[in-house]
DNA sequence: CATTCACGCTAAATCGATTTAGTATACGGC
DNA sequence: GCCGTATACTAAATCGATTTAGCGTGAATG
């Protein structure tokens, strides 16, 4: 009975098929739908008459063979599997893909998940897209070079480090790393320690230039640990517990991803140390990690709608050769949990 | 400079680019990469070499022009903006989308995001892809009415009401509801009522029959609220109001939807009811709305990584025409949480 | 020796739309 | 009446891969 039940469907209607109902050539039923020459309105309207008779569709492969679109644009995240995987699923990658895909297909233009995968594997050489939006890249990022090699147009959310050039979104990850210093000062944290991502993301790096100037400017040590992003919460927790045994003096922890917050988190609990009385702890994204950790953690609201309605915004723009938009999403919001309510 | 920046990229190599190279035909070159035909070994290798030194990467719309093929699924949901839209972005939709996106990229399938759209277009008559995965299905769903009209497989997360015949991952909206319920009862509630959405879905429906299997053999009154799905949580409350005042000898209630659960709780509130003490609350999805809930909402673990697991497999099997796999996820478990902590 | 067969390959058709280049007609101006 | 030109259309080429039909060659079969 059923063998590739692609046979099923009725034959879709083509253009011919239209064109010929129509009593015209394919190209002018062609012109006559998509509007790209001037078509006498008798013949537009039985054209159109026809199309919507046969229940016409354009097919998009042959229309994208022909032009060189594709109607589709790329969503991806370099972040590792230990970050993005596991219980919170890409929670950021994938509260930025529910507004993006709504914007883009409101734009026509559907809406590609390229998750991390954890065998490495490229599909992004050969994925029909138009262009794509690359979360948090790294500095080299791979996939970017892959992009670029194709010619296609990149946006970063977040910018991408040492690519100045490549249009991108603000994350402001400065602002974020002044927000949540500040916000832990002014719960009486005296010297705060900084646990960021070792891998060259540009929300890392300004993070660390945030806290130094902090400390400059505060006075206090300098203490910082970058932990490998692959490591997940546990080398987050080794990394943690080194510093807290090195500097009881300690008060308070900046720490830049969810995952590695948990880590902390953990480690404070190995050594007896009470959150938020003896130790407080900020990151920055309102994931299900930060949520669900107790004492739920101090987070941003990284306005992650606006981000990702601006991401799509600017990069349909480049397909579409517009000029230039040069909107920013808001600065991020404080959201104080528990775990800095001293 | 720049114009459309399409134009940048070198030319990317065509299967014809390669056959010259290694001096034979293109019907001969794409045998060889393809392993559709015999090709003689060397020759094989001449050509893969080719391949290799020009960086081929097959284009897939040509190649799904020809083939029909797209090598691209959809995950779609149907629930109106109210629900899945807002603040808390399609939760269920997203965690699905996160799992699916992996297995199908792991299978060389890429997977396109179709979230409900508020102007009611419909992409899908001409989204290039060989099958959908249709979440929460409405009975006679006019997502599915169109796939199945363009003959494409499909599989729901959720059965489609009235359509017992479609492939389906089962959500145990069932045993689901009596575990909540037994929950309820265990935790002392006399006399629940049930807050269901009143959409033809089949978890509502299902909510419907447990619940009447329940009341029948534990006694109380049937006390049921059906709830039209884009008022949202203001006309889940308007519901929740009535129920409450009309029957006050409610202790408890059990709701389908955590959009609804969250209205619910603020009828308890304008009612001067404390959750959990005088009146306890549990729903089915743990997302944002159930989590920052205050108190946080009692929920299932409805384990919507082997879900979706499950309903890529069962797709893929369908679309390569492979046996069909029996395969459903596990049964939901509970995750009591304060709104049910008397 | 003639015939069949398998093998390895190629030319050309094909998928369905868009676009180029060009044709037929009508109209206006002189 | 002739020329230029705008209009409305069409035939054919094109995008890049796959697939059909078929062609030589050499080995095996009777």
């Amino acid at each position: 009975m059923s063998k590739s039940s692609a046979e099923h469907g009725a034959r879709r209607a083509t253009l011919a098929d239209i064109a010929a109902r129509a009593g015209v050539s394919p190209a002018t039923a062609s012109n006559a739908l998509t509007g790209s020459r001037r078509v006498d309105a008798d013949t537009a309207a039985r054209v159109a008459a026809a199309a919507a008779a046969l229940g016409y569709t354009p097919n998009l492969r042959a229309r994208g063979l022909r032009t060189g679109r594709a109607d589709t644009i790329a969503l991806l995240s370099s972040m590792p599997f230990a970050i993005a995987g596991g219980r919170a699923r890409m929670g950021f990658l994938m509260e930025i893909a529910g507004t993006a895909a709504v914007r883009a297909l409101e734009s026509g233009i559907a809406l590609i998940l390229v998750p991390p995968l954890q065998h490495g594997r490229a599909p992004l050489r050969d994925l029909p897209i138009d262009g794509a939006l690359v979360v948090e890249p790294l500095a080299d990022d791979p996939d970017i070079a892959v992009l670029r090699q194709r010619g296609l147009p990149v946006v970063a959310i977040g910018q991408a480090p040492g690519m100045p050039e490549l249009p991108f979104v603000d994350l402001h990850s400065f602002d974020s790393t002044l927000l949540l210093l500040r916000h832990l000062q002014s719960r009486g944290a005296r010297q705060i320690g900084l646990i960021a991502g070792a891998a060259p993301r540009h929300a890392h790096q300004e993070a660390l230039r945030a806290y130094g100037a902090f400390i400059t400017q505060t006075g206090g040590d300098r203490l910082v640990a970058g932990v490998a992003e692959a490591g997940g919460a546990a080398a987050a927790e080794a990394a943690a517990l080194a510093m807290l045994r090195d500097h009881p003096q300690i008060d308070a922890l900046l720490v830049t991803v969810d995952v590695f917050a948990v880590g902390a988190r953990a480690a404070a609990a190995a050594l007896g140390l009470d959150v938020p009385q003896r130790l407080m702890i900020a990151t920055r994204y309102d994931g299900v990690h930060a949520r669900e950790c107790r004492p739920p953690l101090t987070v941003l609201d990284l306005h992650l709608d606006a981000v990702a309605g601006i991401a799509v915004d600017r990069l349909l723009g480049l397909i579409a050769g517009r000029p230039e938009i040069a909107d920013q999403p808001p600065l991020p919001t404080l959201m104080p949990r528990e775990s800095t309510a001293r």
